[in-house]
RNA sequence: GCCGAGGUGGCGAAAUGGUAUACGCAAAGGCCUUAAGAGCCUUCGAGUGCAUAACUCAUGCGGGUUCGAGUCCCGCUCUCGGCACCA
């Protein structure tokens, strides 16, 4: 390598962080910004061992794509924050002895230094934590929002609650039975419990779902999770003649009931598919032929969906038909009758009825790290909100802060001055809610926050949304993100967003119109995980190789939707490319006279690739196509200009070696990322060496190589014939057909 | 069970219905070096073959459409994700 120096990324990499963030290179002007494009990530909540490879992942392919939107001449609002309050940081919390607070501080700091090596194009003048108090003001100011709209209501209901995180759970929290958080089985809890109406929006979060361009597979996550199905709701009798509700799809099949079956709170089981049934004894009436069915007590009825009462068909449903084998009960086999329908309408025996398996969003947290929830009860008064001007509702700093477990919050433990408040109507004795708020409640709008940090709405009290700035900024362009939220943050956010739109806030109700959802990255062919001892920690790989090579090789792993497989032996042959841009670029001997036109051919071809591909999320093949430029241009030699094009492509993946060779080496203006995107010339793409493929019967039998690409279907044909290879096969036979395609192939059916 | 994404060299993977295996990794041989490392050059789907001649066979399996199928259609199968007694 003689007098070249080989690339020291240490200092580079510092040397460039440290001047982006001076000179402020990725914060755009908020107010004037004429192009805004606002490019985000899903917001992480930092984890107990800091950045994981799996962010990482995330947030290259999010900042590739900002950055080439930036190139591209947009204003480009890429923010970073930490959704830093929850159960998760609690429980890290709790597990090293510190207090939540405390322990905040010193992950927040580690985090941020994190994200700042990996050489992401954020914008540091707008960071926010969740925990941060000027922050959940305005989660407190939303639930009041709610609460003033009768969208948030408290009540006693059955709920989910998890025994180790000793806590109540929404539905969407819990999977296949199981805590999200720490994978501990769920039980069942009657509790008194905040919620929001989310139920009230499933028809327009069900109906919009057409209209955002989402990956299919969360989109129809979503709506089964909404899960939206029309029936009717059909009254039998009790012998007393007391109506039973029956929630039934399946109307038709009235003239098959044979038996009623009940749910049953304690017999319920999700995942057990043996059916236990006991009959009750008493006996129901079918409307329609007011014949006499026992009634049966069973544990395969769900009891919260529909009336938590189901008609018993064995005819045409399996379900049934197992417990009517199993306590031999009777089978009518009769054909469905779709008149049926409007029989049980004229007659009023029932009425139609859309039943969602979506329910209201259990808002009540029994913990302590998260926002207070902002409500006061007064006994003569009921449920108040906190005055907004006294928002935030501070939380306590108190020293006995771990769950319960008794189903009442740590906030138990504050001071009684605390906790005894004023009723805001009446001005006597009350007290405040000792629960706080769901991490998913910080999470459902902080997109919302980032253009408004700091301007006058932010500080005031009437709301955080500077109408201007919201409009100007919002719906977010791009949003990038995993899609284990499809459930959860991402059916909240669009809830919240469609209230405010609601309540004259904002005037969009989709958050989020365009959503890329990134694959998975494994190691070494297996999932990653603290167990299996195989997670990949990114500072050690940014140590050894630099932030570039990390990004560069993440991106190349695999098609970005579709995740990829990291390998240790992977990242040095990534490491290798990048240290051969910085020899090539930096080699006097490059720029000799040299075969300019294949390479100024290539490096079109490669602009015009990169792209199409970038624009499409297809990072691997992009560089795969700069490695093809690379390739050439150390074979044929390449001129300061080919240099400057292939530095400011790469630099989408390796910001810090191209700003340095773009401004040291090459000597242009600071910066490489705000440089113009290059165009490429349709001149250099039309070439004018073609191969052209002949096929006899389709198989590939001899190339033509053709100086003039426009030859018509009688001039190839009359070259191929006399090609020797050709000659051979045509020899003695028919020709029946010949199929051309100008430019590609010619192709003799024999 | 239902829904979604997949199955291509030793490995990660690429291919608007038109030259399958680009790009990279690993491996082998060579150059350089006192040596090692780094770097550079060459080979690299399987088979017959002296061959860098020619041919045959290969994109999970079985059919089909087409001049031509990894790609489109039908039927299987396996893997990975998600949902699930939702009536």
């Amino acid at each position: 390598m003689s007098a070249i120096d080989k690339y020291n990324h240490i200092s580079i990499e510092n040397k460039w962080q440290e001047k982006w963030l001076k000179e402020g290179t990725f914060s755009p002007n908020i107010k004037t910004a004429k192009k805004p494009f606002y490019n985000l990530m899903m917001f992480p909540y930092p984890s107990a061992e800091g950045l994981h490879v799996g962010n990482m992942y995330a947030f290259t392919g999010a900042d590739v794509y900002g950055r080439f939107k930036r190139m591209n001449g947009y204003d480009v609002l890429e923010p970073i924050g930490l959704d830093g309050f929850g159960i998760h940081s609690e429980n890290y919390a709790i597990k090293v002895g510190r207090h939540p607070k405390e322990h905040a501080e010193i992950s927040q700091k580690n985090f941020y230094k994190q994200l700042h090596m990996i050489g992401g194009s954020f914008d540091w003048e707008k960071t926010l934590e969740t925990y941060d108090p000027n922050y959940y003001k305005w989660t407190q100011w939303l639930f009041i929002q709610m609460f003033k709209a009768g969208l948030a209501y408290k009540d006693r209901a059955i709920v989910n609650w998890c025994p180790t995180d000793k806590t109540v759970l929404s539905d969407e929290q819990v999977e296949g039975g199981k805590c999200e958080r720490c994978g501990s089985e769920v039980t069942k809890r009657s509790m008194s419990s905040w919620f929001f109406r989310i139920t009230n929006y499933a028809d327009r979060l069900l109906d919009n779902i057409e209209e955002i361009k989402w990956p299919e597979k969360i989109k129809i996550a979503q709506k089964n999770w909404i899960g939206k199905s029309q029936g009717m709701i059909i009254n039998f009798k009790n012998e007393d003649g007391s109506d039973i509700p029956v929630f039934t799809t399946r109307p038709d099949t009235l003239n098959a009931v044979t038996f009623i079956a009940t749910s049953d709170e304690t017999m319920y089981d999700e995942k057990n598919e043996t059916k236990i049934g006991e009959f009750t004894g008493k006996y129901a009436i079918n409307p329609f032929n007011n014949k006499k069915v026992p009634i049966w007590k069973t544990n395969y009825v769900a009891p919260r969906y529909g009336t938590g009462v189901v008609m018993g068909v064995p005819a045409h449903d399996d379900r049934d038909m197992d417990f009517a084998n199993k306590y031999h009960l009777d089978i009518i086999k009769k054909e469905p009758d779709e008149k049926l329908w409007k029989l049980i309408e004229k007659n009023k025996w029932g009425k139609i009825h859309t039943n969602y398996h979506l329910r209201d969003w259990g808002i009540s947290r029994q913990r302590y790290w998260g926002p207070p929830i902002p409500m006061i009860n007064c006994k003569d008064c009921g449920w108040q909100p906190v005055p907004e001007s006294d928002l935030p509702v501070l939380l306590p700093d108190i020293k006995e802060f771990k769950p319960q477990g008794d189903g009442t919050s740590p906030l138990h433990n504050a001071p009684e001055s605390w906790k005894k408040v004023k009723c805001p109507k009446c001005g006597e004795t009350a007290e405040r809610e000792l629960d706080v708020s769901d991490t998913f409640l910080d999470s459902s709008w902080y997109f919302l926050a980032y253009p408004n940090l700091g301007t006058e709405e932010w500080g005031g009290n009437e709301s955080p949304l500077n109408k201007e700035i919201t409009k100007k900024w919002l719906p977010v362009n791009t949003y990038i993100g995993g899609a284990e939220h499809a459930v959860l943050h991402l059916l909240y956010a669009r809830f919240v967003t469609m209230f405010l739109k609601d309540q004259g806030f904002i005037d969009f109700e989709e958050p989020f119109p365009f959503l890329f959802g990134h694959g998975l990255i494994i190691k070494d062919g297996a999932k990653m995980s603290k167990s299996k001892g195989n997670v990949v920690n990114p500072d050690e790989y940014i140590n050894k190789f630099g932030a570039d090579t990390l990004r560069t090789y993440l991106m190349f792993l695999g098609p970005y939707d579709q995740g990829g497989d990291f390998r240790d032996s992977g990242i040095e042959g990534m490491g290798r490319f990048i240290q051969r841009v910085w020899k090539t670029v930096n080699d006097p001997k490059i720029l000799a006279d040299s075969d300019r036109k294949d390479v100024y051919n290539k490096l079109h071809q490669t602009i015009k690739k990169i792209t199409d591909d970038v624009s499409n999320f297809k990072y691997n093949t992009a560089i795969s196509a700069l490695m093809e430029l690379l390739n050439l241009i150390q074979d044929k030699g390449a001129d300061s200009g080919v240099l400057k094009v292939l530095c400011q492509m790469l630099s989408l993946f390796a910001p810090h070696i191209t700003e340095e060779l773009w401004v040291n080496v090459l000597h242009q203006p600071f910066s490489i990322h705000t440089s113009n995107w290059p165009e490429h010339d349709a001149k250099y793409l039309k070439v004018d060496q073609v191969t052209i493929v002949v096929q006899i019967n389709g198989k590939l039998r001899s190339q033509l190589a053709i100086s003039n690409s426009q030859f018509s279907k009688e001039e190839i044909e009359s070259l191929a014939r006399k090609d020797e290879k050709v000659f051979k096969w045509l020899d003695g036979k028919e020709i029946k057909k010949t199929i051309f395609i100008p430019g590609k192939l010619i192709n003799f059916v024999i």
